[in-house]
DNA sequence: TGTACATCAGTGAACGCGCGTTCACTGATGTAC
DNA sequence: TGTACATCAGTGAACGCGCGTTCACTGATGTAC
C-alpha cells in the first residue's frame, strides 16, 4: 500500500466527503460510523485522521458541502425554467417538493436536529446557519419584484415545512397543497 | 426502599415519561442516556426496567405524551381567544411562533429527525405520524370554513416550517414574517 | 383481624457491546544534494 | 539525472469510554388462609 501522492489524497479527502454526506442525509450523523464512511470511500477506518480531526469536523464539513450542492442544483433548475420561459419559482416549488428528488433530500431538513442542539460557536451550526442563508439567497434570487420579502420568506418556510412533514410523518399529502395554493393565488 | 404500593409505581412511571419527554424535546433522543431520565424522575437507572422494556419504548411513549400535552395546550389557546372574540387562528399562530414557548419546544419539531428514520411499523414512527395528525386535526378545527382544507395545510405547513427554520439555525426572523402575511391576507 | 409467605418496585454494581480514537507499522512519494 | 533519506497517506489491530441492559439483592406491599 504505502504512501499516497498528494493528488490522489486530495481526492480520497473529497471522496470521503461525498460518501459522508450521502450517508448523513439519508440516515442521520449519528447512527452512521467512521468506518461506514471510509468502507463506502473505498478505504480503512485508520486513515481517517489524515484528513479530519474527528467525526464532528467531517460532520460540519458534509453538512457545508451539502449545502453547495443543493444551491448548485436549485439555480441550475430555476435557470432552466427561465430559458423555457416558466416561472422560476413554480419550478423550484415543483423541484422541491417532488416526492423522489433526485439527489439527496434537503439539507436544511436532514441537518435541523443536529444543528439545533449545538452552541453558536460550534462549526456544524456555522455550516448550518450559512447553508440556510445561501439557500434562501438562491429562492429569493427568482422571486418576483413586486413580492415583499416578508412573502418570499413565508413561502420559503412553507416549502420546508411541507417537506419536513412530509417526510418525516411520511405523509406525502403534504406535498400537493402548497402547489396548489401557490397556483390558485397566481390567478 | 424495598417495593413500592401499586399507586406509588404508577406515579413514578408517570415521572419518568413527563421527565424523559421534558428531556428528549430540549436535547433529543439519543444524547439523553436512561440514567439521566431516572435520575430527572429522583430514582436510580436499574428501577426503569420495571416499567419500560428499553429506551426505545420510553421514546414512543414520550413522543405520545408530548402530542397530547401539545393539543391540550393548542385547543386550550383557542378556546380562550374565541372566548374573547378574537381569531383562534392568529391566537394559534402567534402562540406557536413565540419566541418563548411557555412550555415545550413543538414536538413536530423535536422527534421529526429520529421519526424520519425509523421504518414504518417502528413505535416511535407510530407516535409520531398519530402525532401530527392529531394537532393537524385541533389545528384545523379552529379553521374558518371557507378556507379550503388545502389552504389550512399549507398555513399548518407554513408554521412548521417557520418554527424549524427559526429553531435550527437560530434565526428569529423567520417568526415575524408568516404573522405579517396572515394579518395582511385578512385585509 | 392476624399471620406467614409470595411478589415485585426500586437499588446500585457490573457487564458487554459499539464506536470514536490511537498507534505501530508499511512502503510509495517527495526532497535534498 | 541518480541516490539516500525523510515524510506521511493509508492499514488494521487495539484501546477505552459511554451507555443500554442485566442481575443479585432488599424490604415493603399484596395475598392466602
Amino acid at each position: 500500500m504505502g504512501r499516497s501522492s498528494r493528488k490522489q489524497a486530495e481526492e480520497n479527502r473529497l471522496r470521503i466527503v461525498k460518501a459522508a454526506t450521502a450517508l448523513f442525509i439519508t440516515q442521520g450523523i449519528e447512527p452512521v460510523g467512521i468506518a461506514d464512511v471510509m468502507k463506502a470511500a473505498g478505504m480503512t477506518q485508520g486513515g481517517f485522521y489524515r484528513h479530519f480531526t474527528n467525526k464532528d469536523g467531517l460532520a460540519a464539513e458534509a453538512c457545508g458541502f451539502a449545502f453547495e450542492k443543493a444551491v448548485e442544483i436549485w439555480k441550475r433548475v430555476a435557470n432552466e425554467a427561465v430559458e423555457k420561459n416558466h416561472d422560476p419559482m413554480d419550478a423550484l416549488i415543483s423541484f422541491y417538493l417532488s416526492p423522489k428528488p433526485p439527489i439527496m433530500t434537503c439539507p436544511m431538513v436532514a441537518f435541523a436536529a443536529d444543528a439545533a442542539l449545538r452552541g453558536a460557536d460550534d462549526p456544524l451550526r456555522r455550516a448550518y446557519d450559512g447553508g440556510v442563508r445561501g439557500l434562501f439567497d438562491a429562492f429569493a434570487e427568482f422571486a418576483q419584484a413586486d413580492s415583499s420579502s416578508a412573502d418570499v420568506r413565508t413561502l420559503f418556510a412553507t416549502m420546508v415545512g411541507s417537506n419536513m412533514l412530509a417526510r418525516s410523518s411520511h405523509d406525502e399529502g403534504w406535498f400537493a397543497p402548497l402547489k396548489q395554493s401557490v397556483v390558485a393565488q397566481k390567478s
